[in-house]
DNA sequence: AATTGTTTCAAACACCTGTTTTATCAGGCT
DNA sequence: AGCCTGATAAAACAGGTGTTTGAAACAATT
């Protein structure tokens, strides 16, 4: 169950703060979490010095167990760009769906990607940054030697952000229009989804280019 | 410049307000909002009875003034279907990419499709059903009887929200990645970008299933 | 058993919240 | 003139906010 080590009442105190941060935003109140928690408001400076950093906690172990939980597969060179992109858009995509229990990561996450705290992009930052250069990466062997430019790997990099993103930010929206895409009720199917979609687009440009 | 014939003052309430609403989130205070706005705290109470209902006005204005400022074209029933989306899409990426002194519309706005509040989520959703029922009708031109289907509908759909959406909800990923994507600077770029992609899927779905 | 350091709590603190009250002011009317 | 109505402001209000305090409870070690 736990991840990481941390003394059992800041651990508690992280997931319950964690969901409700999650669910209200950073203007939910020291005494809800203290009080779903079980605790008296005096534990969250006790233990983390003020209410701001115990939120930036949460963000924090929000990002390092879901790296943890969904790791990215080891992605040998010798195989084909197609395989290597589709196996890290099922990460990726894995990580955003996230499990059911733990969907607050998610969403917290989403919060700060939407509209960071100035103490917090930094670290999200640097969270993602190794991920999207990876993707770049996997892009410019997909495009292939002579399709590889920043536009279009900038382009295809675009379209992936936008529909990965779309998991959670869509949500609402596809609840209110009553859009029940199953497709982006299973993270493979969904992954996968704009995986073809994407090696289409390559193929195409691919096609046009030798037509030349 | 006034849109609305409202009284002025109410008006100006309405456009402080929705700056930093927009900014903020409901959370920004009513001390806050009628300092920037110049009158006193018991203006808004006054004019709108309490915060609650400064805060549904602006997201109420929000919407109108967007749809007054970009219309949709007439859409002729003649004119060939990938005509028809790209007019489409052009409007309604114009709409979320938004004048620069007005951009606090779309961030409001996107703030409750993000996460509605019960009261708007009705409102939105009535705002949003007529252009959505639109995009699904010419979705529905442009794949042709043979491919016309609600599971192909709405994965073209979809996409095309993803992208759309992302816009707004991908500016500070964008920025903490520093990717300047100079396609999305420009709204008719951006949109034809998105139509290209999907016409390009729909011709590709028609090959495949005249070869069977 | 005594002592140490850590954890927990209830209460108090100072400040900020949205709202209401009271009073003053300006302009239009008879 | 006097009166009335709508608009604005300053102050007061009741309740909620994050944080601090001082004491009590606990656990571990000497």
């Amino acid at each position: 169950m736990s991840v990481s080590n941390e003394k059992p009442a800041v651990e508690h105190l992280l997931h319950v703060a964690g969901e409700i941060f999650a669910s209200k935003g950073a203007s939910a109140t020291v005494r809800e979490i203290c009080g779903e928690a079980g605790c008296s408001v005096a534990a969250i400076n006790y233990y983390f010095g003020d209410k701001q950093q115990l939120y930036i906690r949460c963000v924090q172990t929000a990002c390092e167990q879901k790296q943890q939980l969904f790791p990215l597969p080891k992605l040998e060179d010798g195989l084909p760009p197609d395989h290597l992109i589709r196996v890290f858009l099922r990460t990726m995509v894995s990580r955003i769906a996230g499990q059911a229990n733990l969907s607050w990561h998610n969403t917290l996450m989403m919060r700060e990607v939407l509209a960071p705290s100035p103490e917090i992009a930094k670290m999200l930052a640097n969270n993602f940054r190794p991920d999207f250069e990876l993707l770049d990466q996997l892009l410019g062997k997909l495009l292939g030697a002579k399709l590889d430019s920043d536009v279009n790997r900038r382009m295809l990099a675009t379209q992936i952000l936008a529909r990965c993103m779309f998991l959670r930010t869509g949500k609402q929206l596809r609840q209110m229009l009553q859009i029940n895409c199953e497709v982006s009720e299973s993270p493979e199917l969904y992954a996968d989804s704009i995986c073809d979609s994407i090696l289409l687009q390559v193929r195409a440009m691919q096609m046009e280019a030798n037509a030349c």
